[in-house]
DNA sequence: TTGCTCCTCACGTCACGTGAGGTGGC
DNA sequence: TTGCTCCTCACGTCACGTGAGGTGGC
């Protein structure tokens, strides 16, 4: 018979380890002093612990350990529980290494300063419903024309508007001839008119994002820091490039805040 | 500018996540009313948002993630902390993947029950000084005699004895012609003596274990057990067994709980 | 008697999530 | 006026770790 201190050099368990599993009723000493509280254990508790630390090592929650201890569990309960923690194992081993790769692929860049570095985000965006208007321009720049279209239909209907979005669909980063799409996202009614229609972009699961500050010809660094990202972390291309306005500012748009956003896989 | 649940929409980040970085001073919105405490976000504070969120997601803390912001750190100071970082998520899925073909093993045994299963630890056992004596025995059960020698030699100088051990050097699991070493440990001095040395037995890193309750000659299971499990996790046998007397009871040991280690690497 | 061990609170960890209860804004 | 959004507490999470303050056992 062990006193806790003891049977935590026995068994490798800190006291304050024991004491929790005392608390939670997995591994109630052998026998406790009525007038101490002196918790004595007996070496054959051991073997219960072992199976404690075994669940709890697959990645039980200690309230879950406890039903596996009395065995109220058929195998193919136990199967099951084990698949679950299988996937779960599996998963989170493929989220630790893409966030390897991703520090690998910062080192790989010489470790580049904190304070020059455009950080690449990656979330899911939903679809939305959009108005669209849509179009090959003779060069990017020209989207303008596109966007106030779209402000002008806006305005004469009285439309709800969160968020502007041109997407380009010739997937090669062109300037010229470019296929361009402008829309703003509403949940209203779009009346029926020649130039605009109703669309939906659809949800992407996996969006690379970057944010631009500043006027739209300076994009170029924020738009090859994005690829580049995409590729040092073992991306595709999955879908067309997004621009997206944020925020206007400044005078022809000196103090714009974009994001671009490229769906990836 | 945007109230806080637009922004929050804007970045797919929670409310409440958004007030957590503001409590801790990582991202303040550009703007907070006066009078209702309403927090007002500008587009350019995206950027700061991601670069928190790149940050934290290459593992660091939030509260480490402040002086990044500043960039007070040199590219030598990033680097090194890139390399911890990658040190750190290296061992994680070494680690995952260790659980992950415990998981594996035991739904290779057709996941089953738990109460039948015999639970295999792996712990670290200090060095630890003996008292010894090594002998080679026809069978393994003559090993009582070394123990009652060592118990004698005990009692005669009034040793302090912490725990009991047998090691069973040859590497086989023979179980006639075996050469056992048995051990009591103390950190007493010990008197010279023409049968019993002082001795020590070494630190093992990595030691699988198995608990065996009931008498010696029915420790073949857990024998079974505990090298099938090393086996399937892929270990590999690195050192002489030990089998460790935990508790003795019963009668010609009925009830002795012992504990079967092996190291491995 | 002196260390050593044990006891029970109570609070901290980490990044938020989850109500509770109340108020501003359109 | 009615929803909707926002606010600030305050407590919960998970498996213990870390004292604080006090007592039993050899």
């Amino acid at each position: 018979v062990f006193r806790i201190g003891d049977f935590s050099r026995l068994t490798q368990v800190t006291v304050k380890a024991l004491r929790h599993y005392d608390d939670l009723g997995l591994l109630r000493p052998a026998h406790v002093d009525r007038d101490t509280g002196y918790r004595y254990y007996s070496g054959a508790q051991v073997m219960r612990l072992n199976r404690i630390l075994v669940l709890k090592d697959l990645g039980l929650a200690l309230d879950q350990i406890g039903p596996f201890l009395e065995s109220d569990l058929s195998s193919d309960q136990l199967r099951a529980m084990l698949q679950i923690k299988q996937a779960e194992t599996s998963r989170r081993i493929e989220q630790e290494q893409i966030r390897l790769a991703r520090i690998e692929a910062w080192l790989g860049e010489g470790g580049e300063a904190v304070g020059a570095r455009i950080d690449v985000v990656l979330k899911r965006v939903d679809a939305q419903r959009v108005a669209s208007i849509r179009q090959v321009l003779p060069r990017r720049g020209d989207v303008g024309q596109l966007f106030r279209a779209l402000a002008v239909y806006r305005q004469r209907h009285a439309l709800g508007a969160s968020s502007w979005t041109v997407v380009w669909h010739d997937g090669d980063f062109r300037e010229e001839c470019a296929d361009a799409e402008a829309t703003f996202a509403t949940s209203d009614q779009l009346p029926a008119d020649d130039r605009i229609c109703a669309s939906e972009l659809p949800l992407v699961e996996s969006m690379a994002c970057v944010v631009h500050h500043g006027p739209a010809d300076s994009i170029g660094s924020a738009c090859r820091a994005l690829l580049q990202w995409v590729d040092a972390n073992g991306y595709q291309l999955a879908g067309p490039e997004r621009v997206r306005m944020i925020e206007r500012g400044g005078t022809n748009g000196a103090a714009d805040v974009v994001e671009l956003q490229v769906p990836i896989g």
